[in-house]
DNA sequence: AATTACCTGTTAAATAATGGAAAAATGAGA
DNA sequence: TCTCATTTTTCCATTATTTAACAGGTAATT
């Protein structure tokens, strides 16, 4: 589930968005303003962040600023006609993506896409680019792994079940798959050596913030990682 | 480090780049035009060059030409809106690549990782270049290696086996390659001569900053040469 | 609800691979 | 042939991985 932290203080058009982004299956936060936004960030880790340019408390200039002092998450600000589109999509700013108000929700949609391709695409071009997901670090480059910026020791199985995980987040990996990629072999039937190092793996990674492992079992099939609140 | 040289004259994007870069773990120097650009690029030996195309004194394009008659680094050259693209990236000009003003600074950022990532690659099929990488230094000419500068003295088999894995850094190289690359003969059931050449290796070339060997154990298939750079 | 057949989680023991010291073998040049 | 640097082999400690064994759990079936 793609989650998008929407930022505007407009409560119709607010409304509007959530319902039509939630019946396309995202999972929508909303904020009131930029100070609530870098809260929900910090609490919900996005995946895109849509942040309005005019707000109470904290303007979406000044939001996406501290926003870019932690994170590279994409962003796409919702601008008034006549602001300055090279200045919020240049150096200075930094955003992924704009749109004038006022707009379509499938204009909305169709960048949201564009832009989570694109990421993607740029991830897989790049077998060294760092993954980071609910406060676990993979440093690819030197295969080492942080876990809420402290550095972990991890065997090189487990840090290869692990980056399989993490390449594909919230996606069921069945047991077989994993055995291969990660192990180099076919799972054969009374092999129980995933299960161990699965086992090893969450004993080390620690849980979420709610207390369930990171790695969720899903029976008869395999493992997923899950980002933060997944629920059952 | 990568080695990063700007040419630039608006002091605003310039300062804003630096930081960026800076932050990405790269070494920029700044030139405020086309004359001290080609001083520094002599003095600092960069990686990377990056040219705006409007400068006093020496604009990019005449840099650039001047650059080529002694370099083939790469430069990414930046250009107004409606400058001549196919003129910059063509043969007459011979840039790498070019980015239109204002732009997002991701945007460079994923472009240098591809160039360097390129060029990287073209390298390995010369087998006079010498490679560089997290100060370990192969000059391929007279087979000698430098660390941090300091001439270090291996034997044959030790040169050799830190060539191929010079060669593919950051990819797991398994014992019955190296054995067969490094040392001519088939990895055989208790041979571990391999491992004598690597455990030897491993003391002669030190460690990473954080302290982890800059070879690194995959255990069950071999052996991967990790760097804690950016793009190799 | 009880039975049954699987799965999974975990502990502990067994096995296998690696790291490294030191001894033995090799081989190129004097 | 002798020497000396290099390479290979031997051997044991250490560490990683796999296997065995057992204790629960789940879900379908009776």
């Amino acid at each position: 589930m793609v989650k998008l932290l929407l930022a505007d203080d407009d409560a119709r058009l607010s409304d509007l968005i959530k319902e039509y982004f939630t019946g396309e299956g995202y999972d929508v936060t909303h904020a009131w303003n930029g100070r609530e936004a870098l809260e929900l960030m910090a609490a919900d880790m996005p995946d895109i962040v849509i942040l309005d340019v005019m707000m109470p408390e904290l303007d979406g200039f000044e939001t996406l600023k501290q926003i870019r002092n932690k994170s590279a998450v994409p962003v796409i600000m919702l601008t008034a006609k006549g602001d300055d589109i090279d200045r919020i999509l240049g150096l200075e700013m930094g955003a992924d993506d704009y749109l004038s108000k006022p707009f379509n929700p499938r204009e909305l949609l169709a960048r949201i896409k564009a832009i989570l391709r694109r990421a993607s695409q740029e991830r897989e071009g790049d077998p060294t680019a760092d993954i980071e997901l609910s406060g676990v670090l993979l440093r690819r480059k030197d295969r080492t792994v942080y876990l809420d910026g402290e550095l972990i020791e991890l065997t090189t199985s487990e840090y290869t079940l692990l980056e399989c995980m993490l390449m594909a987040p919230g996606q069921v990996l069945t047991k077989q798959e994993l055995s291969e990629k990660a192990l180099g072999r076919k799972l054969t039937m009374y092999d129980r050596s995933l299960d161990m190092h699965i086992s090893n793996l969450r004993k080390k990674i620690g849980n979420l913030e709610k207390g369930d492992p990171r790695i969720k079992t899903v029976r008869g099939v395999g493992y997923i990682f899950v980002s933060d609140e997944q629920g059952a």
